[in-house]
DNA sequence: CTGGACCTTGTAGTTAGCTACAAGCCGTAG
DNA sequence: CTACGGCTTGTAGCTAACTACAAGGTCCAG
């Protein structure tokens, strides 16, 4: 079977070498298998984890966040019911997200469209476009 | 016409006192008119505005980011079409926000759809879900 | 007319998430 | 067999984004 070294794997996910060491002193990857000379041994799986990663920290989750995300999937032994509860949860905070982002797009689309038009862009629909909750 | 103090302001965009300071000396926020004794006074715009920061930075946008899809309506002197571009530029970037969250959507709702019937979660819907783009 | 809550500025400390050494071992091309 | 690139650990430093503190002025209830 195919292994990665340290080095390619970092290169293959396009992060810092020693960004790979971090994650797994955080949790975040699983400690590797290691040559005889102790050489860290990575395989596909991890490539993919770490792309989750890097995706899901674009999208303002947290690594703690991630951490959790990861966990819906790697505990067979926990109680079907809780992680169904868990991952529940996180679909509703996407949910969350997706609405925002909508909002957002539509403001800078409206914004852009006023643009083609002649005349200077006085109003500001990006703010406009966030207004809702409120205690 | 109404206005806030900055604890007033604070409070009612739920955030920490000294985080309007910083977002002012960030240029986040404009420098707000003073009373008499010195006092910031803001009105309502900063409150949708600061409420707009934090917003964004929940969906993964930075600080400098922000700053610049906030400058995107303020600035009617910019060419149209500069603003146009960058608005553009923004809505692009938000569009695949919203497809990389709608895959995560998708892998957690098939595993909570997996979790129904009985039996162990043995594979890894989320991480399936967002494998595409490499080189 | 005073005590406490709130404001001012300047500056220092904190947390998350990396990122960069240093000192030394491994592996292979020449 | 040695030079050099890549690996090991431990630890220190960095940036973004706050967050806290000190020393002092302001405002108002009692």
């Amino acid at each position: 079977m195919e292994t990665l070294t340290r080095g390619e794997l970092a290169q293959r996910c396009a992060v810092n070498f020693e960004t790979v060491r971090y994650y797994e002193q955080q949790g975040l990857i699983p400690k590797p298998s290691r040559s005889v000379s102790n050489y860290r041994l990575y395989d596909e799986d991890t490539v993919r984890r770490i792309r989750f990663i890097k995706r899901s920290q674009e999208l303002g989750f947290t690594l703690h966040e991630i951490k959790e995300l990861l966990s819906l999937r790697a505990e067979p032994r926990a109680g079907c019911a809780d992680v169904r509860e868990r991952a529940q949860t996180k679909v509703r905070d996407i949910d969350e997200k997706i609405r925002t982002l909508q909002a957002m797009r539509r403001a800078l689309s409206k914004l852009t469209s006023k643009c083609t038009g002649r005349g200077g862009i006085s109003e500001c629909p990006i703010l406009d476009a966030l207004e809702d909750d409120e205690p």
